[in-house]
DNA sequence: TATTGTTATACTCTATAACTATA
DNA sequence: TATAGTTATAGAGTATAACAATA
């Protein structure tokens, strides 16, 4: 199997498990991300479109959406009478909390039948791959 | 950074680099990957939707869209008076060849930046993960 | 004038349930 | 009866363009 094919499986395996995970609280991939962005962010909505690369637009509905199910609120915020602050509610910590524990329960479990010093280099060679400055 | 955090980071890079080629021809990620399926097959929808991992009222609509673009072509089944198979057109079939070529070149670009020998080794663990049984 | 956010609109993608046609 | 596929419907998710309110 070449670099391509591993990575783009690897890749499709991964959403895979994030989506199985979503799914169990009826939460999509996107809606996670936004949980996960928000764990130590009160970001405004323009910063949270650039957080998860999408348009002012798509985080109005994404927000209410959320909102409506009491995982996050909306804010004034204190600088700007224009804007808006985004941040979790306890129901939405919980959430976050419960779902990065299973998503990190489901990866052991994809690297179970690694050896440790094996998983450690894969967790390298990945985090290389996702750091342009190696300090970060 | 751990490993779930390196592989789940790893998995969005890849993401975003197939809706990156998708998109350069007007294509989502589940068509690119409609085509990949395609590239080597004629299944019916069926077996289209275990492939992709979908219901067989969303193949019919994405089989559709991809029809109307001249991407696919639907054939009636010479076994069964009910059955379709699904085809790339010779433009489906050009247009697959032009993602697969662009994605390998953005995957090289990726890891542009690794050690032949570095490579080798990412592109050998992430095909472990991804390979059951490691014959296939 | 420029920026923040929402709204109106249109499209893709997805599933469930009901349907048609064939086996 | 069972299976292959489509249709009707509903909802999430996305972007573009137009808008309102504030800076």
């Amino acid at each position: 199997m070449d670099t391509t094919d591993a990575l783009v499986q690897l890749s499709f395996q991964v959403q895979r498990i994030l989506t199985a995970v979503g799914a169990e609280h009826d939460l999509s991939v996107v809606q996670l991300r936004l949980l996960g962005v928000l764990r130590d962010r009160t970001p405004g909505m323009l910063e949270l479109g650039r957080h998860l690369g999408l348009d002012k637009s798509s985080i109005t509905g994404l927000v209410s959406r959320a909102e409506k199910r009491d995982l996050v609120r909306r804010l004034p915020s204190p600088h700007d009478g224009r804007g808006v602050l985004v941040e979790l509610t306890p129901l939405g910590h919980r959430l976050t909390r419960q779902g990065a524990a299973e998503i990190d329960r489901r990866i052991a479990e994809l690297t179970a039948r690694m050896s440790a010093a094996d998983r450690a280099r894969l967790t390298a060679l990945a985090a290389a791959l996702v750091t342009p400055f190696p300090d970060a």
